[in-house]
Order: structure tokens, then C-alpha cells, then sequence
DNA sequence: CTTTTATGAATGAAGG
DNA sequence: CCTTCATTCATAAAAG
């Protein structure tokens, strides 16, 4: 197991150590550090890690911030406004769209009027109308709908049951939220191109100490 | 600007150059490699600098997929509940599956290939390699890529109008998923402790080339 | 300011 | 393929 936050010290311990020597290389003195070929390669390899590292934790997060840093991207019109910067406050603040009363209550009295329906066409129709009360598109209008079919359906399952049954109970159960995140890094340990070596992070150190953005 | 990726290969050059010296060290002769101190302090600031990306990748990682990562990680994938004669109380975890990171990097990378024929062979290679990394099944690679490209199919709506208009129109391309995450880079860029220099990723070089866990 | 709730959005799966 | 549904995630809004 090769720690990788150990490249650092043991590369500043040979820096101060005591290998500086004369050398008479092109025929002027110089007062250089010296480094045998297996230091040399071990710092290389541990490079190296140190750069698949790097590779991996971009992808990963690539692959798992890609709708939050899309978000900055994608709604062009957030009302995001420059942001405060003074405290170092959330710099991307997903805006989602809120319907505004006006709108609601169309959509609600469309709703109700039964077209459980609401075809391409209409969600045109009606994203053209609510369009007058305020900023929407047709996939805000869609997801409406879905929504409000589905948690109205949701509701009246949640009444009629003549529960006789151990069946539902997880009307509430999801709510856990503070789930600590430290495992993943216990799963992310990869093994050197060039060796059989393992490493991974020492989670005290690597966590600590963290200031960016700043 | 000290670009990070060519911390490798300026090692590399130096370790391959002829500084090459016989040195007179502690009495006999040694064969070494020689670094001068402007040499070593560049190579010790450029790590410096690669430990504390490092450091920010994993916490930003952290911070973003908090919830996301912990489901895929915290309980792999559906888990069958082994406890479920301990009492009637049956827990209704999760029923669907939901790929890990790692999965879903990988069929990313094998979505952007472009290869969107996911043919009943390459539905089983694929989902044998994603069973390294996790419990999978075919229909779930399928279904995956199924939604996958119906999905950012559907970004190509409301292009319609040459809207050259500042319209604050922009919400519908909520849509796409495909959009390049380098801008996220450009906003971490860092300092290093001991130095004021910026570093940046070479994004070519940073995101291509990546072959791990293998 | 912190916690809770309501709800817009994302996504795996099913049906046709 | 496309649409639709069920479930889950994330966050604006409300409550404390």
C-alpha cells in the first residue's frame, strides 16, 4: 500500500536531507541534490498514482455532478443573480421553476376538468397560455402533470386502503437524510499502471485542512 | 500558469536527459541523477500543487454527490432482505436498481462512443464488466440505455426559432445531458501554499486516455 | 439560522 | 423506438 499523501513528506525529507555534494559535471562545480535511480523511480511511480488519482476523482465527479453543474449551464435564465460572494455562499444555486399563483390555478383547473391526458399538443396550448404569467416551457408543464397525477393518486391509496394487511408502511420511510458520505472513498482504491501496488487515502488528512475557493 | 498533467513528463524528460554524473559522494563512486534546486522546488511545488487537487476533487466529490454516491455505495444495489423472517415487518428497500458511479461512468463512456447498437452481445459484455462493480443485470443495461438516448434525444426541441432575441426563453434545453463539464475546472483553479501560482487542467489530456480499475 | 415540508425534476422500469 | 408510471432526489418555501 503506497499512501499518497506520504509523496509530499518523503519527497521534502530527501530535499533536506543530507545528499547535496559537489559535482563536477561539465566541468564547473555545482552544488547539487542527488537522487539514485530507485528514488527516482519510486517517485515516479508514486506520480504517477498520484495522476490516475487525479484522472479518476475528475471522472467521478463528471459523471456525478453532472446535473448540478449542468444546472449553471442549462437554464440560461435563472435569475441567478451575481451571487453575494462575500461569505463564499453556493456559487451554483439550482434554480427550479416555481409556478406562480396565476399559473397554478390554471393548471389546477385544467387539471380537474379530468383530460388526465395532456397530449403533446395541449402541453403546447397551455405552455403558450401560462407563457402570459410568467416564464415556463412544456417540460415544466409536463412534469406538472406527472407530478400532480401521480401524488393525487398516491393520496387516495394512502386513504382507502381497508388495511388489513402489514403492508403499507412506508408512507414516511424514506425520510433519512443525514447519511454520513465517508465509505466511498474505501471503495475507490486502484492499483498503479506500472506495479501491483495498492494505495488509498488517508481519510484524517486528506479531509482536513481544506480550503478552496478561497 | 504550471500545467499540472506535465508534472509526468517533465520528470520523465529530466530522468532521461544526460544529467547523468559520476559523483564522489562519501567516498566512492556513484552513479546518479542529478537535480539541480530550481529543478527540485519546481518538482516539489507541482506536487504540492497535485496533492491539493487532489484534496479539492475529493471534496467537491464529496459534497456533490453526498446523497447519490451514498445510495449506489451505502447498500450497493437492491439489496434482498435476508431479515425478512425476523417478524412480518418487512423493509421495502430499494427495488430498482440504481448503478454506481463507477457503473455509470462506464456506460457513459460506452454511450459516447457512439456505438448506439446496444446488441444482445454487447448488452452481455457490458453487463459482465459492470458486474465487477456492482450487482446488474441485462435488462437493466438495456433499459439504461434505452432511456439513456431517448432521453437526450430529447434536448433537440425548441430549436426551432433562430431566436437571435434576448428572449429569456432558455429553459427548455433543460434537457441535455451532454454538455461538456469543463467549466467546472475553470473554476478551481488554486493556489499553491507556498507559491502564487494558478494551475489548471489540460482538459484533452486530463480526460482522455483513461483506462482504470483495469 | 436550522429543520421540516412541498414539489419540480430525474430516472429506472413497463407497455405498446 | 416512444410514452407512461412509480420512485427517488434536490431544493424552494414554510415552520420552528
Amino acid at each position: 500500500m503506497v499512501n499518497v499523501v506520504e509523496l509530499q513528506k518523503q519527497l521534502q525529507r530527501w530535499q533536506q536531507s543530507g545528499n547535496n555534494v559537489n559535482v563536477d559535471a561539465n566541468g564547473e562545480l555545482m552544488y547539487v541534490k542527488v537522487m539514485t535511480d530507485e528514488q527516482l523511480e519510486t517517485l515516479r511511480k508514486q506520480i504517477a498514482v498520484y495522476a490516475t488519482i487525479c484522472d479518476q476523482l475528475i471522472e467521478m465527479h463528471r459523471t456525478l455532478s453532472a446535473q448540478q453543474d449542468l444546472a449553471g449551464v442549462r437554464l440560461g435564465n435563472l435569475y441567478c443573480d451575481p451571487l453575494l460572494t462575500s461569505g463564499g455562499h453556493k456559487i451554483t444555486s439550482r434554480q427550479r421553476w416555481t409556478p406562480t399563483p396565476v399559473q397554478l390555478q390554471i393548471l389546477e383547473r385544467i387539471f380537474d376538468q379530468g383530460n388526465g391526458t395532456p397530449s403533446k399538443e395541449k402541453i403546447k396550448e397551455i405552455t403558450a397560455e401560462l407563457g402570459q404569467h410568467g416564464q415556463i416551457s412544456e417540460t415544466n408543464v409536463y412534469n406538472w402533470f406527472q407530478n400532480r397525477r401521480a401524488r393525487s393518486k398516491r393520496k387516495l391509496q394512502n386513504v382507502a386502503p381497508g388495511n388489513t394487511e402489514s403492508e403499507v408502511d412506508t408512507e414516511v420511510d424514506s425520510k433519512d437524510k443525514k447519511t454520513k458520505p465517508e465509505e466511498f472513498l474505501s471503495q475507490h482504491n486502484i492499483t498503479t499502471s506500472g506495479g501491483s501496488e495498492k494505495l488509498c487515502f488517508q481519510n484524517p488528512q486528506v479531509y482536513s485542512d481544506l480550503q478552496y475557493l478561497n
